[in-house]
DNA sequence: CCCTGATTCGC
DNA sequence: GCGAATCAGG
């Protein structure tokens, strides 16, 4: 498969939207995960709460230099037995301080002790940012000009009935599975007194028959296998 | 072991 | 540019 515009596309805002590579990828279908990945940075969308530590910088690295060190040799495996090579590449040149302290920095009057915090912020499903209490927001001083306006989560479930619209009055049949991108529920208006609409009222609810007339249950929302 | 994303590197 | 292989954390 190629990367058409539209599977681009796709993969831009799945990603954007918070969705995992994994599932991008059986989304597009025909890639595997790492393409998926590969591809997400290679457009520059990187970035996304990471396992991997965003260790040292260089240098003083016993794990990752033997790593590397292995896909080197692996590399350069058919040839070169063992050339010299210099253990101690001069890492660090050692910032010469002269006469100012280092940790004297007076040229910085803000009184902001975080001004460019990479600040974690967990994307929800829905691709709604979490924000834990503590952040309410940032100190933007400068007020926003136009009003709020409730932005949409994501393209992905754009006129779909999400959790948060759930209520009384709407059908609560998910439709899709959860933790796809675009689950969402049936949002029908309900059949007064019961949770959902008329139709899956249907389904939700089958008439007791007597014993040995009961019809094969229809597939249930949850817990049957997942049909692609 | 399963999952996750990041990175590397041969193609 | 692509993506398999590999790594490392959860």
């Amino acid at each position: 498969m190629s990367w058409t515009d539209e599977r681009i596309s796709k993969l831009t805002k799945m990603w954007e939207s918070g969705a995992t590579a994994s599932q991008i990828a059986d989304e597009l279908g025909g890639v595997s995960r790492n393409a998926v990945i590969g591809k997400a940075h290679r457009l520059g969308l990187k970035s996304r709460p990471s396992p991997v530590k965003p260790n040292e910088t260089p240098a003083a690295k016993t794990g990752k230099a033997a790593a590397q060190a292995k896909l080197a040799a692996k590399a350069a495996k058919p040839k070169a037995p063992a050339p010299k090579v210099v253990p101690a590449p001069a890492p660090r040149p050692a910032p010469a301080v002269t006469g100012a302290p280092a940790s004297a920095v007076p040229s910085q009057p803000l009184p902001n002790p975080t001004p460019d915090m990479p600040k974690i912020v967990s994307v929800g499903p829905g691709g709604f940012l979490r924000q834990g209490p503590g952040d309410q927001q940032a100190p933007i001083p400068p007020a926003p000009p136009r009003r709020l306006v409730p932005a949409k989560p994501s393209p992905e479930i754009a006129d779909k009935t999400s959790l948060l619209d759930l209520n009384d009055r709407v059908c609560r049949w998910p439709m899709g599975h959860p933790g796809e991108a675009d689950f969402h529920f049936c949002g029908e208006k309900v059949n007064p007194g019961f949770p959902y609409c008329v139709e899956h009222c249907g389904r939700a609810y089958q008439a007791q028959l007597p014993r040995g007339a009961r019809r094969p249950p229809p597939p249930l929302p949850f817990g049957g296998p997942r049909v692609r």
